[in-house]
DNA sequence: TGTCGATATGCAATAATAAACATATCGTAA
DNA sequence: TTACGATATGTTTATTATTGCATATCGACA
């Protein structure tokens, strides 16, 4: 059995996540529903951006309220009724918060790539 | 009902994962594992490693299989018997292992801090 | 004023994960 | 050669997360 990580290497692959969560680690607000609020307001309804993720609604519905819940007002203006049964934009404290988390994941996304090219390297020596 | 995230902000708290996966998303190996091998190296044993982070024993030993198996080779030097019941180290490539992470995490963690201090300014704007 | 499709929500079913329980194996030192 | 405590592993029970199903509500518009 070859000792070393060499042949290994080209198998492996960098997952990472980042979230906020209340002080007991919950009313989690990550990398998903940054995902899916920027969707939500590119489509125009949540329903929309569940079905173009393939997430339920039911659980899309969940993790929306979470986090309005959490913070005490909503990131989301959300309309019952009409022909088109309703439409669903951020509000501005909703553009706010997934412009900051789109500056976060800029400024920490190509910094982790690089150090996980350098683990790769490391294992190689 | 205030519309700001501003009193909100000091209960917020990073969270983040950092994971090497093969390419299914299988063969985990990520902070946790990389937590208790450095710590079953300091303390000679698989079960004191566990006792100190509270960990059941059967658990550990399923994720230390694992890693084992995604690599093909031992990061693990074990041994059974003998008064003390047995003993567990990291072999030299167990040793580069959790180097090249302990570099990756090195290198990774503090601009994570730094981003997330960040946000939480851009919040207050 | 009836239709439509999305929002809104409860609840049962199911899957994924972790914990708990049980037991066998090993080898050294007394 | 027996006792000890850690390694090693199967099985089962709990916990939690996710899915799926069902159903109510809303309001612009034809």
């Amino acid at each position: 059995m070859e000792q070393s990580f060499e042949n290994k290497l080209s198998g492996i692959q960098l997952n990472y996540k980042i979230w906020l969560s209340d002080k007991d680690g919950k009313g989690i607000l990550g990398d998903g529903k940054w995902k899916i609020l920027k969707l939500i307001e590119e489509k125009g309804s949540i329903k929309a951006a569940c079905d173009e993720l393939g997430w339920t609604y039911r659980r899309t519905w969940g993790s929306l309220k979470k986090i309005e819940t959490f913070f005490g007002f909503p990131l989301l203006e959300k309309h019952r009724g009409g022909n088109d049964g309703g439409t669903t934009k951020l509000t501005q404290e909703g553009k706010k918060f997934v412009m900051a988390f789109d500056r976060f994941h800029a400024s920490v996304d190509s910094v982790i790539v690089k150090g996980f090219d350098t683990l790769i390297k490391d294992l190689k020596k």
